[in-house]
DNA sequence: TAGGGTTAGGAAATCGATTTCCTTTTCACT
DNA sequence: AGTGAAAAGGAAATCGATTTCCTAACCCTA
């Protein structure tokens, strides 16, 4: 009975494939791992490859991966899934992964439930191969991965002393921003953060004052704003940072394309017109800066790129054994759109 | 020397804690796991128990998997992963997940490699337990699950003669907000909506024709858009059809609010004042309705409790083999902020 | 045709946990 | 103290694939 069993009801095994071919199990595995440590016949390869084709065949991942010690997967843990920068980065990490046979699972790092799924199953459970890893905000994360040497790599996300990290260039690409504006003639430059206990508000305020100081400027405390709740607090942060400042600022860097829309919001509603009285640019770009009128200048950076080297470092070390490294992505760009004006 | 390379390198199995607990293999599974098949003496427990601890075992996902035939993870197979009700839904699918000892993994269908990670790796091969599927897109997928018995429930999606379906009601919603713009003395309503092929498209312009006829009005071919694109073709799509037409709307019905924004771009761009001339709602809220002055109307759906219940119902359906259900959560909310004026 | 080297394929161990089936121990009761 | 039932725990099969080790078949040459 449990021949007609199988054949009927159940999922095909790899048994089932090779009796129907007519061959041992070894066989049949070595015809569809692809793998040849041994030479199999033409015409044998074909009778194991007809029958499986048949039966619609499909290997067991989970019988797979206990017996080789490899699951082909890789995770990714994200902070957040509706930034713009974190879905193109888990996109192309996607896209690189299955290129080289690897799947990618997405793992929420929700704030209240630290516990995600990732770590808790998959990583805990060798359910994954590797670990990429974008939030730093809950350092145990990372601390365990290492404890329990699992392969991992920081993703847009560099800790002190960690090896294996990969960054797009907040610092540089910041200070020039403001080296940009000063070109144009701006002297009062202002600067809203997003959250500045977390990496990036650190980075682009490092890049802000470092900027400042290569054209000769000192940063002024009373125009770093700082804002944490997104369009609405922006508009107050920066009425409040404007009508408090002596001299009132030129132009404005904004932490990313929501903080620059709530700004420039808040600029009108005090009577500034953009860019001719305020220009305004974001440290981050996002499809956001185009649904503006004048549209929102804002810094490009290839997190495809960033997402792909990932995933393909991630396997390299995975593969090869081999030492991850900490890269940085010098490149990045200044759209320049509407928003900003030169005084010269 | 195996013995020390166990303790020292590896990652312990449970064959280490039986021998360090001084038990069988078989009675430290029945602690492990729980469930108790067989009673075990309270200090036997706590010798397992403490050698676990003190080695930091945990369970091989892999293995319980292919033994128990249950790999208590769930997948959701998302088109893409920056739209918020997508967000949403699987933030709270996650959640609810978790809290039942699930996971849940996230794959995005990219529309140029149908062939995503999820279906090759998890489905096939047996991954997963079940699977949330919020695109048809590509028809494949489901037959695909169908034809392997693999159990899934659609998400805001449904599909004709299709069991197991769980969706928010877009048709009816639409509806109502047109019902809402006729008793505010709108006669002229305009519809601009996004992909007409897609699903959320083809409910909206339903709910759009239906509600005018319950106002006993007639729809007016003229007066329907369609966006692909986003925010600067919804603009040229609005002008198009302003100018175009006999009698301009004093209403608009946006499909998203990316549609609706562009859309007032357009009708700014050619003097209309936004509510006064033109009132504007989005059929479908985000966080950008609020980054505008006046804020724009929106119509708000319960996407929370669609990923819960979603969750919730596949769990069931897996564990009791519960046959799925069609759900249609009736629920929704007319978000009413300033893009709508009264004509009387 | 015997001998040596290849080529092709099979039997069985293995990965780590669960579970069935069985044996031993414990305990209450007469 | 002896008996039977219940409690506690162990041995081994199992899930589905891979791989090592081995044997049989084949081919060529001397």
């Amino acid at each position: 009975m449990p021949e007609q069993f199988r054949k009927g009801v159940l999922v095909p095994r790899l048994d089932d494939v090779a009796a129907a071919a007519g061959v041992a199990r070894s066989t049949a595995s070595r015809v569809m791992s692809g793998e040849a440590t041994l030479t199999i016949r033409e015409e044998t390869r074909q009778r194991v490859l007809d029958a499986a084709a048949k039966l619609g065949y499909r290997p067991d991942t989970r019988a797979r991966a206990l017996r080789l010690k490899r699951t082909y997967a890789l995770g990714i843990v994200v902070p957040e899934i509706d930034n713009p920068a974190f879905g193109t980065i888990i996109r192309s990490a996607q896209k690189a992964a299955i290129e080289r046979r690897y799947s990618l699972f997405i793992s929420l790092a929700d704030k209240d439930q630290p516990d995600t799924a990732l770590y808790r199953r998959l990583v805990e459970g060798k359910g994954v191969d590797g670990v990429l890893v974008t939030t730093i905000s809950d350092p145990g994360l990372v601390d365990e991965l290492r404890r329990r040497s699992i392969k991992h790599l920081l993703v847009n996300r560099e800790l002190e002393g960690h090896q294996g990290s990969i960054i797009v260039d907040y610092v540089e690409a910041t200070a020039q921003v403001v080296e940009h504006l000063v070109m144009l003639g701006h002297r009062r430059l202002a600067f809203i953060s997003g959250p500045l206990h977390q990496y990036a508000g650190q980075k682009r305020l490092e890049g802000f004052t470092k900027g400042l100081r290569r054209c000769g400027l000192v940063p002024d405390e009373q125009l770093i704003g700082e804002c944490n709740y997104g369009w609405a607090e922006a508009a107050e942060v920066f009425k409040r940072i404007y009508v408090a400042s002596a001299a009132p600022p030129s132009a404005v860097c904004a932490a990313n394309t929501t903080i620059a829309s709530g700004m420039i919001a808040g600029a009108r509603s005090i009577g500034l017109e953009v860019p001719d009285e305020l220009s305004v640019i974001s440290l981050l770009d996002s499809p956001l800066a185009l649904m503006h009128v004048p549209a929102i200048s804002a810094v490009q950076f290839p997190f495809e790129e960033l997402g792909r080297l990932a995933a393909n470092e991630l396997i390299d070390a995975i593969e090869n054994g081999s030492e991850m490294e900490n890269v940085r992505l010098e490149r990045f760009r200044i759209a320049e759109r509407g928003s900003v004006s030169s005084l010269r």
